[in-house]
DNA sequence: AAGTGGTCTAGACCACATC
DNA sequence: ATGTGGTCTAGACCACTTT
């Protein structure tokens, strides 16, 4: 590593190392709480200075792919019940986090893409999704009604995992069964009229002001994993968010 | 600085320099848009080294306070047509960003903040406030509701500002008349039924779905500057939010 | 040519966790 | 005692901007 590199796609050399080591989380080499080697092995390794490997170390924590601790080390993200899942933006009236609870009552239908879908989970046209609703409890009550749509080849059986929980997050479930670890929202918010399907389940009256989130969620590659849409009751929470 | 530190408010050097520069900022000493000195001139001055002082403006750009140009300098984050306020998430249907574009009809009211007011803006009891209303359009109709609340006594005579102009943003006032940066913003989204004083001038229907957009807004001391509620009609725009 | 921030290195010492 | 990441330093060279 140490000819100059001019080309146009020339980039430096913590980010070539920030490169190898996501190709290496994205690959399953280190698998989500895995501890990585240390800052001076993977110097040793590379053939860069223990000061580069930080640099993309740095970069690699700050997009919460890996975590660091003082005195112990350097780890894939791992989500579970101790570490969890940090972009879900729902808080309750008075700003605590909603712990995840479902009604246990899990459908999903399987079915051919719509353009819409193949467009934005990036499928070949006759790929097949996997479309899952459920109910998320707020305080006991039913406040959200959620409709997951997976690439059915990307995640057989998915909804299978669902149904053995009632508290069980998805992209844990991606992340143990699968080894698909969920990396960067984007989500688009408005306010709409309860449709009759979920005025049923979530005891408010066809109408109502309902709080919908559509998210598309990346992988590490940078590729869309999953879309949903989440229909909210905001009567007894809110969607938070801090912006600077 | 060469004696080692270890009291309950240790603090590493170069947070030590990020609060000195911080102060400077804040007082006024820069203000925004003005250069700060290079890496090497602030390093002698603080009398610690190029590096120390680097990771210090690292972590200020992080938080956009200042904007590094490589070749040129470091600059005080400046508001502007140039440099839009990067935290305001509305977009359109096709995820563009809105233009800000008001009506024109600006209505204010001078007052006693409420004990809620006091409290979300740290006032003291007997404080007045004023809170001044205005609509915004999105491709030319009207949208969006907003109730901004500030300290009388923090910026006296704002609402006349507001007047010039149907594109002025109320940041870019602050920090031009009144030498105050807004840096963090923390927003409470929900769905609300739309109210006899939105509808009348927005163009819905009493009861129709609005997204109600709470927003606190802090400057660089980490104090609050403002709150302000808009109620938004959905119809043609979303709220936008990327998290990772 | 001179000055700025961006990258890279090498070495020192510290704080923290584990053995 | 050893190994980890966190801080701090000093010096080199590069890329970009302005004079």
């Amino acid at each position: 590593m140490s000819e100059t590199l001019q080309g146009p796609d020339f980039s430096p050399l913590y980010r070539q190392v920030k490169e190898l080591l996501l190709q290496r989380i994205a690959a399953g080499h280190w698998k989500p709480g895995d501890i990585l080697p240390s800052e001076t092995k993977l110097a040793g390794e590379f053939n860069v200075s223990q000061g580069t490997v930080r640099k993309a170390l740095e970069e690699l924590a700050a997009e919460h792919l890996v975590v660091r601790h003082q005195g112990k080390g350097t780890f894939v993200t791992a989500r579970g019940a101790e570490q969890p899942v940090h972009f879900f933006s729902m808080m309750t009236a008075d700003h605590q986090r909603l712990p995840p609870r479902f009604n246990g009552k899990v459908t999903h239908e399987v079915g051919l893409a719509t353009p819409a879908e193949r467009r934005s989970l990036g499928l070949p046209e006759g790929a097949d999704v996997v479309r899952i609703f459920r109910v998320r409890l707020v305080g006991g009550t039913p406040s959200m009604f959620d409709e997951i749509i997976l690439a059915r080849a990307q995640f057989p059986g998915f909804e299978q995992h669902l149904n053995r929980d009632d508290q069980v997050n998805t992209y844990v479930i991606m992340e143990k069964e699968y080894g698909v670890l969920a990396v960067r929202s984007e989500e688009w918010l408005s306010a709409v009229p309860a449709e009759p399907r979920h005025a049923e389940v979530l005891n408010v009256e066809v109408g109502q002001p309902m709080l919908k989130i559509d998210r598309v969620t990346y992988g590490v590659d940078g590729k869309p994993i999953e879309l949903r849409t989440v229909w909210v009751d905001t009567t007894d929470c809110h969607y938070y968010n801090s912006v600077s």
